[in-house]
DNA sequence: ATATTTAACCTGTATGTACAAGTTATCACT
DNA sequence: AGTGATAACTTGTACATACAGGTTAAATAT
């Protein structure tokens, strides 16, 4: 891997990207300044483009140029979308709340989703948060992540309340895939207090398995979410 | 639109795959043979097939072909997919039942979507199904389109059961986006008949509005799960 | 007969060039 | 001041060519 010069500009541009030398909204050099600068066929520099866009990156433009675009909103809360972008948009105010920082500890008997060898020897890395809206309480998550070349992460404070930013910008690990089930449950005693709802009142629930950009390496996160008042909207194209 | 050759091309090859010139699985013309064939370079060709590839029509593989790929299976679920790959890839039976099959009627009033003007001078064509998975009845979906241009649609039956695959061979309209609404509610008397539940028992409830190529034209559905024994997968990469 | 090499095909990467077409700021004209 | 043409950018499309590297089946050697 990394052995065509499309894809080390890729990575240069995304690394530039991600660690803030551009902000939101601002252009990229043109394509003739970077086949120039690096040396390289505009081809190659549009086919470097063409895989930031793939990933939404970057929005391009006719006669204007390439945009980078620091909030990917091309999918939705069913994807890998910010919390703050699902419900977002208006003026609501959300906001995010850790009820167990990132700690050790072993996973969970029956756990959701079955586990290889590795990931079972490794313990995992827990994390339970909720978010809210307006002071409501909406969703609450709890992420198990196998302590695999983690040094660092346990009792940190996470980069901009992000667990995906802090994992890219200080383990360059990237999540680009996920699986899902979305279910219908009853709430439980501990849920409804959590969520502010009666017990049996209908909860969303997801379990969630992401892959990442590190082979082998996937997260898996538990979702409940109180949909009386707040729809959880997606949208795809 | 439609005035570049890659352009052409594209529709061409995506036409013949939606015919059933090519079957799933089958190679594609090469690229050669395509820049031959229609005298074209081999860029232009592969512009063209890279837009089938992201739309899914087909799956390269270096070294042998480009793979046609009739049943795409990119998106879950909550998006585009088809209700059969929904639980599907095991040996469980599903089944499709029209309970009010393609018939012309008035808009409900308070119509989850904000409808525009032209929507609803037009009536609406409802569609009332049930599906099925070993006997067990899993969702209910109801779907509205405005009778726009849709002659002959009412009281037809579709083509392999599919209103998708109808609308596109048919009519040349196809789904290209989706926005959609998720939550978890209790099932009402008529709810949990029709999905063998108990009132007041946990169903997923999903409104979405599909956009097509067909500018302005927009189709509606509003589904209900019974997800106590059946899961909603999906997959996003 | 079986294993191995080879040749013919395929897609992927890369260079170089040219013109079309959208965007924007400047300049000239009214 | 305001309007409109222009020039200098930008990305998009399309051409032609070359070689790298994966796949497969036929030719060759064992």
């Amino acid at each position: 891997m990394q052995d065509y010069r499309y894809q080390s500009l890729h990575q240069f541009l995304k690394s530039q990207i991600l660690h803030g030398v551009y902000e939101d909204g601002d252009l990229l050099p043109s394509e003739n300044e970077l086949s120039q600068f690096h040396k390289l066929t505009r081809t190659t520099v549009r086919q470097a483009l063409s895989e930031l866009q793939k990933e939404g990156y970057i929005v391009k433009q006719k006669g204007k140029g390439s945009i980078v675009n620091i909030r990917r909103k091309r999918l939705g809360l069913l994807s890998f979308k910010g919390f703050s972008e699902v419900i977002g948009h208006s003026d609501q105010k959300v906001s995010n709340t850790v009820l167990s920082g990132p700690l050790l500890q072993n996973w969970p008997k029956d756990f959701f989703y079955d586990l290889n060898a590795l990931e079972k020897s490794a313990r995992c890395i827990y994390l339970k948060r909720i978010r809210s809206v307006n002071t409501d309480p909406v969703m609450l998550e709890e992420t198990y992540l196998p302590n695999q070349n983690l040094e660092g992460l346990i009792g940190k404070k996470l980069i901009k309340g992000s667990l995906f930013s802090t994992l890219i910008l200080q383990y360059q690990i990237e999540v680009n895939s996920m699986d899902q089930d979305v279910r219908a449950i009853k709430a439980n005693a501990h849920l409804a207090k959590t969520l502010s709802l009666n017990e049996n009142d209908p909860v969303l629930h997801i379990y969630r398995k992401y892959g990442t950009s590190r082979p082998g390496y996937f997260i898996y996160s538990s979702l409940y979410f109180n949909t009386e008042n707040y729809a959880i909207g997606s949208y795809f194209k």
